[in-house]
DNA sequence: GTCTATATGTGGATAGAC
DNA sequence: GTCTATCCACATATAGAC
C-alpha cells in the first residue's frame, strides 16, 4: 500500500511485471496495436525504457501475454454466456453474441488477437488459447451433430460466422451492436439446425 | 521505353504516380502493411523520399488509393466469379468461394482492406467502394428472398460469414484453403436456404 | 531492479537548388 | 518534378552506475 511512498533507488513497487502488463492494456486499449511501443508503456507505468528488460525479453514478448490475456478474458466470457442457457443450439447462439459484443466492448483486445502478427507456431502457448475457445462449442456441436467430423465442421462455421459479424460492426458495415449480435446469434442458430448440409 | 535510359535531371519518365503505386503495391504484398513506409516505397520506385510528396499529399493519401485499388480488384474477381453460375444461390456460394480465394491468393491486399485504419467517414470513395462489393450480392439476395430488408440481412450474413471463413484460413484456424473455399460456399447456401430465419 | 545515458536505426516531412 | 540536405520525433536495445 505504503509501496508508491519509498524509493529505495529504483522507483518501484513490487511487481513491475504486472504493472507493465496493466499499463500495456491501457495503451492497447487507448491507441491500439499501433501506439503499443515499449516506451509508452514505460511512460505509462512510470519507469524507464530500459526497466521492462528485466522482466520481458523484447517488445513481443510482452505482446504475447497480452493476446494470451485477451483470450483467457475471451474464454471467460464465453462461457459465461453459455452457460446461462441449456439448448445446444442456443448455446451457440450465445457464443455468437457474446463474440460480437467483446469485439464492441473490448475492440483493441479483440482486435489484438488477430493483428498483433505474432507467429502461433513459434508460441504454443497461443495456439492452445486460440484453441480452447473453439473447445468451447465442442459439446454442444456435438450434442447437436453426434457426428465427430460434422461437429467440427459445425464448430468452425458457426466461430467464422460470429467473427465475421463482429468485424462488420467495428467496419460500421453492421449498424448497431445490437442488431449485430442478434443477427449473428440468428446465423448461429440457421447453421446449426441444418448441420447436415455443412 | 527509353525512358530509363536519359535522366534530364530529375530520375524519372512520365508516370511516376503510377510506379509509385506499383511500387507500394509490392511492398504490401512481401512484406505486409506494417512494412509500408513512403522510404521504402520510394526505394523500390528508385525515387528520393521527397519525390513521392509531389503526387500524394502523404503516406495515408498513397495508402487510400491502395485500398481503392484492392476494393476495385475484389468487385472485378467477385463478379466474375458470380458469373459463372445462374442460380441465385449458387451466386451467392460463388462469392463466398471467390472471396476466401482472393484472401489467400493477395492476403496482404485483403488485409489492407480492414486493417488499414482509414477513416472511412473522412474517405467517401473508400466507403462507396466497399459498399459496391456488398453492392453485388444484393440482385441474388433479392431473387431469393423477394423482401427488401430480408434480402439486405442474407446480404450481410453471407458477407459476414465469408469474412469469418477468410480470416480463419489466413489464421491458420481452417486447414486448407481448398476445404475452406467449400466450406465457405456451404455455409451461403445454408444462409441462403433458411434466409426466413434470419 | 531500476536508473541514466547513449548508440543505432528508421520514418515523415519540408526547404531550397536545379 | 525531382534531387539533396536536413530537421525532428521516436523506438529498440544495451552498458554501466547505484
Amino acid at each position: 500500500m505504503d509501496s508508491e511512498v519509498k524509493r529505495p533507488s529504483g522507483r518501484h513497487h513490487g511487481d513491475l511485471r504486472r504493472a507493465l502488463e496493466a499499463a500495456a492494456m491501457d495503451v492497447v486499449a487507448e491507441k491500439g496495436l499501433a501506439g503499443f511501443t515499449l516506451a509508452e508503456v514505460s511512460r505509462r507505468a512510470g519507469v524507464s525504457v530500459a526497466a521492462p528488460y528485466k522482466h520481458f525479453a523484447d517488445r513481443e514478448a510482452l505482446l504475447a501475454t497480452l493476446v494470451l490475456r485477451s483470450y483467457e478474458e475471451q474464454r471467460r466470457r464465453y462461457r459465461a454466456a453459455m452457460a446461462r442457457v441449456a439448448d445446444p443450439v442456443e448455446k451457440l447462439a450465445a457464443f455468437a453474441s457474446a463474440y460480437v459484443r467483446f469485439a464492441v466492448d473490448e475492440r483493441s483486445l479483440f482486435e489484438l488477437t488477430f493483428a498483433a502478427g505474432l507467429d502461433k507456431r513459434a508460441r504454443p502457448e497461443l495456439a492452445e488459447a486460440g484453441a480452447a475457445l473453439l473447445g468451447l462449442l465442442e459439446a454442444p456441436a456435438h450434442a447437436i451433430c453426434g457426428d465427430d467430423q460434422r461437429a467440427h465442421r459445425l464448430v468452425l462455421a458457426v466461430a467464422a460466422c460470429a467473427h465475421g459479424h463482429a468485424v462488420f460492426v467495428l467496419e460500421g458495415v453492421l449498424d448497431g451492436p445490437r442488431d449485430a449480435r442478434r443477427q449473428a446469434a440468428s446465423a448461429a442458430r440457421v447453421l446449426a439446425n441444418a448441420h447436415v448440409a455443412l
